[in-house]
RNA sequence: GCCGAAGUAGCAUAGUUGGUAGUGCAACUGAUUUGUAAUCAGUAGGUCGCCAGUUCGAGUCCGGCCUUCGGCACCA
């Protein structure tokens, strides 16, 4: 006689044994149950009920039901897939943001049009109503199961699971995946789905081991959901900073130097606001600004350990019988400055920063746009402190970080921590206080961060700061890097309080990251239409006809010596014309002047968007937009 | 680097089974002097990514390379 218990407290009495869609059906939700919760743990709606227990009904509307119903695509995709290519076999088919992969090792190459033909088929199952069920066997029945069937994978798959774990298996028509479920109950739970991409990827997420094919969709609970998200990826791609670089001519890249930037003019307005703006950061806040070589010889990075590591992803040149590197990083040349002359406790902690260019020569596969590429900048700086100044140091760059993203307009910032790596240097004792050092300060600040294990830098570990656009999608951005050993390769000293030589700590850090990268995140964050501050082109002038040249010239004079970054565009054309085109060009500002604002000596103002504010005075227009900057500047 | 796709005028694109490259916007010239998201007409602009090959003939077919795009792996 199991008792039920439901999450809002009601109890169902069942005379014997009962299934999950036996107590879904008695609550008239058979329809929409996926799976059930019973006792926290997720089953399939099968599933017998035998002692009293807690169950939740699992439906589309939970992430976890959600979650199902991609699971369970990426199966129907598997079983569609190996209908039509009985060669095709299948691995593994996990459930990922916004849908799921499923990953086939297959002889020939699958096609745009094998897609298409594989997405029919799973239509075809869909309407099948095919039943979904779940059952067990014997690990030796089910090895054997699936080398019969030429599963290869499957058979690696289940060697590398722990002998003592239950195996189940789910049958659907003809096709029987081995699976810890749950899944849905029937095939035509499925409908709102759309495969979406083919690509390559290494078996077991290894680079050595040989290479599978992987299709990817999206899954989702209702038509409209999936709608939502396919017009998501629409708005994604209007705000494509490579897209809108080339309509706003902002830079450019070419095939003689693949992920290297060449910055136009209106690009690089943009560029230099987001340094300047660091630059005072770094004054305002116990940097001093350094600039170093870009050519360094090859003994120096073979001292810090990078040639080691690295030396595949440097740009070499030499000259003579010197061998060169271009720098990859600044910290060892920052390290070459803090050596000349003896330093003191008391120089410490000592903030060394640079808008470094660093080249690193990334494989080919990586390059993105502006985002991902072989020549940046970086706010690049290196702390010099003692161990007892890390913590305050950290709790100092982090309130600062926070402060710097708000600025640009980022609120929601993910905060992860990252801890000692296979392959590193210095000894336990030492990872484990810096370690601990980054997490305490983090928990002073009553931050959440997530942890990931064994990804930090080889000399030490990292808090990453990571973004998230007005997308929700994620760019890491920011870096603190505590480094005990680096100073010691490269002899960086500090004499004690007692006289005695010690070795400082170097705290790496950079708030925006790479400055190639952030630009591009502004970008798209701002889908080009920028706040008036970092507007390349604050305002545009247009006159109505030529009798308004002389004036509007004045005008733009006039405007430029207050700072302001304006253009005329005087062209004989049509006002709707010019106004579209510069509404186009998303400028926040664009100034009408015809005979009327003339005799008046006003401007009429159109705010991006079509807001009409207007006419003004040319003075009053200046003040309203200062106001927008100091405003702005009280962020700081 | 690996898997797959793509590269045609400044930009966006068409080009069926191989037969000497179209269209729209931009540019230029002229007319028009215009009141808040496209005025009209005309002109010019292309070694179809690069290099080889098959062919009487290649944007189209074969091979190599470069770059870009989507993933994977990588990211000091």
């Amino acid at each position: 006689m199991p008792i039920i218990t439901l999450p809002d407290g009601t109890q169902k009495i069942f005379a014997q044994v009962v299934s999950v869609e036996q107590v879904a059906k008695s609550m008239g939700l058979v329809k929409a149950a996926l799976a059930g919760e019973v006792d926290g743990e997720l089953v399939s709606t099968s599933f017998l009920i035998k002692t009293d227990a807690n169950l939740t009904i699992i439906t589309a509307n939970d992430d976890q039901g959600l979650k199902i119903i991609r699971h369970s695509t990426a199966h129907l995709l598997a079983q569609a897939t190996q209908m039509l290519y009985p060669d095709a076999q299948v691995t593994i088919g996990p459930v990922i943001d916004n849908g799921f992969y499923y990953d086939f090792a297959y002889k020939n190459s699958f096609l745009e049009s094998d897609l298409i033909k594989i997405e029919k088929n799973m239509h075809k199952l869909v309407k099948q109503n095919l039943k979904i069920e779940r059952f067990e066997m014997s690990r030796d029945k089910i090895l054997q199961f699936f080398k019969d069937k030429g599963e290869y994978y499957k058979v690696k798959i289940i060697e590398s699971i722990p002998v003592d774990q239950i195996l189940s298996l789910y049958k659907q028509g003809d096709f029987i995946d081995l699976c810890r479920g749950p899944h849905v109950p029937s095939t035509a739970k499925l409908k709102n789905f759309k495969l979406m991409k083919l690509a390559g990827a290494y078996w077991r997420g290894d680079s050595s081991n040989e290479m599978l094919q992987r299709v990817y969709g999206t899954a989702w609970g209702s038509e409209q959901d999936l709608k939502v998200y396919l017009h998501k990826l629409e708005e994604v791609a209007r705000r494509d900073h490579r897209k809108i670089g080339k309509t706003q001519d902002l830079f450019h890249i070419q095939e003689e130097t693949p992920g290297m930037v060449f910055w136009h003019a209106k690009g690089w307005i943009l560029y230099q606001l987001v340094e300047q703006y660091m630059r005072g950061i770094f004054k305002n806040n116990g940097y001093q600004e350094v600039h170093t070589p870009q050519l360094i010889n090859k003994s120096l990075w073979e001292k810090s350990g990078h040639w080691d590591k690295f030396s595949d992803a440097m740009f070499t040149t030499s000259s003579g019988d010197r061998d060169y590197a271009v720098k990859p990083m600044n910290c060892p040349a920052h390290i070459q400055i803090y050596n000349q002359g003896l330093k003191s406790y008391r120089d410490l902690p000592l903030r060394l920063a640079e808008f470094g260019s660093c080249h690193r020569n990334e494989p080919s596969g990586t390059l993105h746009g502006i985002m991902r590429v072989r020549n940046f900048v970086q706010d690049d700086g290196h702390i010099f402190c003692t161990p007892e100044q890390i913590q305050d140091e950290v709790l100092t760059f982090i309130d600062l970080t926070f402060n710097v993203y708000k600025y640009f307009g980022f609120e929601k910032i993910n905060i992860k921590l990252s801890t000692r790596p296979e392959k590193r240097v210095g000894s336990d004792e030492v990872w484990d206080k810096s370690e601990i050092a980054l997490a305490e300060a983090l928990n002073a600040k009553n931050i959440v961060w997530e942890l990931q294990e064994g990804e930090g830098a080889f000399y030490g570990p990292k808090i990453e700061f990571i973004l998230k656009d007005c997308l929700d999608r994620q760019w890491q951005c920011g870096t603190l890097q505590v480094d005990f050993s680096m100073p010691k390769r490269l002899g960086a000293q500090f004499v004690d309080e007692n006289s005695v030589k010690q070795t400082p700590v170097i705290l790496h850090r950079a708030i925006l990251g790479s400055l190639e990268r952030f630009l591009g995140i502004l970008i798209e964050h701002y889908e080009g239409a920028y706040p008036f501050w970092l507007s390349p082109i604050q305002a545009v002038i247009i006159n109505i006809s030529e009798k308004q040249e002389n004036f509007i010239v004045n005008i733009v004079k006039k405007l430029k010596k207050q700072g302001l970054r304006v253009i005329s565009d005087l062209r004989n054309e049509k006002v709707s014309f010019k106004i579209r085109e510069h509404s186009l060009q998303r400028y926040p500002y664009i100034l009408v002047v015809g005979d009327r604002e003339m005799e008046k000596g006003q401007v009429s103002v159109r705010q991006r968007g079509g807001k009409d504010l207007g006419a003004m005075s040319v003075r009053m227009f200046i003040k309203k937009v200062n106001q927008e900057t100091l405003l702005k500047n009280q962020i700081k």
